[in-house]
RNA sequence: GCCGCUGUAGCUCAGUCGGUAGAGCAAUUGACUGAAAAUCAAUGUGUCAUCAGUUCGAUUCUGAUCGGUGGCA
């Protein structure tokens, strides 16, 4: 067998304060981003990237890699992964892998599930679809033609029906038939290393993070976006910290200091939603971001 | 100062023709099959402002007090 290549991962809720956290590493590791929205170009205060004082002392990759236009999905992120762990295990350094996105780091270690991807014309041919005759109708639909998923996704739960529907539609079998990988991928070693903080800590963080961004241009930053042409739909400017300006301008009733409360709000929720994500992985090392003493023994053990 | 409206969950508010109350949001917990900063699911919570009166029984009716709010001065 070939050898396993060394991976660290560093995860935990957004504002947590993985990038202070990643200077650790400086010696000899590179990163790669695991943040489903880093990824955007013209997309730097809301989703808080790294500025280029952290990225001159430590390389980092998948950061500005693709347009808020397209998508950026779970299995774009283990092709490019894989090829960069590959890369940077080549150049004699280890590869750190960090962000919030639970579900593409997921898909990391297991490996990908055999189902096939998303096909664009089949989705959104389905979409108008749910617009005309509306969920049920949808929900009635999974039934005939996988009646496993029908039964185990929530009667609301629209996203999860709809990406039933495409995968039979699209490769003429249910989404129940393919396997769900449940090991490890063999090619690498993991070393996963959680971070946490006391809840309303955390909470205070995010809040003053959003102030941070007001502060330092988000609102600019979206007004760019839209005077370049992205519209409110394009999957970059779904992200938290876009979203809600979006709304402002559809709704007309918002003011900007209803927009940054939202913002806050959305950011908490999703951070207890990442919590509860990264508690179902096994072997974490969960540490407080200030720890990272306790750490180095077992990391140059590691590695 | 006078007249009106008002005080119920952390917030915004329903409601009880008198039998101690419920929605949304928040919060907490959980799910997650190539969109995931997405999409869902479950679960509490209350001196019904205070004091007195009527009543078998008052959060509900009456009075006073204390807040809030709008109008007139």
């Amino acid at each position: 067998m070939a050898v396993q290549i060394p991976v660290i991962v560093v995860f935990g809720p957004t504002a947590v304060g993985k990038t202070d956290f990643l200077l650790h590493f400086e010696k000899s590791c590179e990163i790669i981003n695991l943040d489903s929205l880093q990824v955007y170009r013209h997309m730097s205060v809301g989703t808080a990237k790294p500025g280029s004082d952290i990225t001159s002392r430590i390389p980092h990759h998948l950061i500005d890699c693709v347009d808020p236009d397209c998508e950026f999905s779970a299995g774009d992120f283990v092709t490019a992964a894989d090829r960069l762990c590959r890369e940077i295990h080549a150049r004699g350094k280890t590869p750190v892998i960090s962000g919030g996105t639970g579900f593409f780091l997921k898909n990391f270690i297991y490996g990908l599930p055999k189902a096939p991807p998303s096909v664009e014309s089949i989705r959104t041919e389905l979409q108008s679809r749910l617009e005309r005759e509306g969920l049920p109708a949808m929900r009635a639909l999974l039934e005939q033609v996988d009646n496993v998923s029908w039964r185990r996704i929530a009667v609301g739960d629209s996203y999860r029906i709809m990406r039933a529907l495409e995968v039979y539609y699209s490769s003429g079998r249910p989404l129940s038939d393919f396997q769900l990988p449940d090991t490890r991928r063999s090619e690498y070693r993991f070393f996963l290393i959680g971070l946490i903080r006391d809840r309303a800590e955390l909470y205070s963080r995010i809040n003053d993070r959003v102030d941070m961004m007001f502060r330092n241009g988000l609102v600019e930053e979206y007004k760019k976006l839209r005077a370049m042409g992205y519209s409110p739909d394009a999957p970059g400017l779904g992200a938290i910290g876009y979203k809600e300006f979006s709304l402002m301008e559809s709704l007309g009733s918002m003011t900007l200091s209803d927009v940054r409360e939202l913002i806050k709000q959305n950011s908490r929720n999703y951070a207890k939603r990442q919590i509860t994500y990264f508690k179902a992985l096994d072997d974490v090392l969960w540490i407080h971001p200030d720890s990272f003493d306790l750490i180095i023994d077992k990391l140059a053990e590691f590695v």
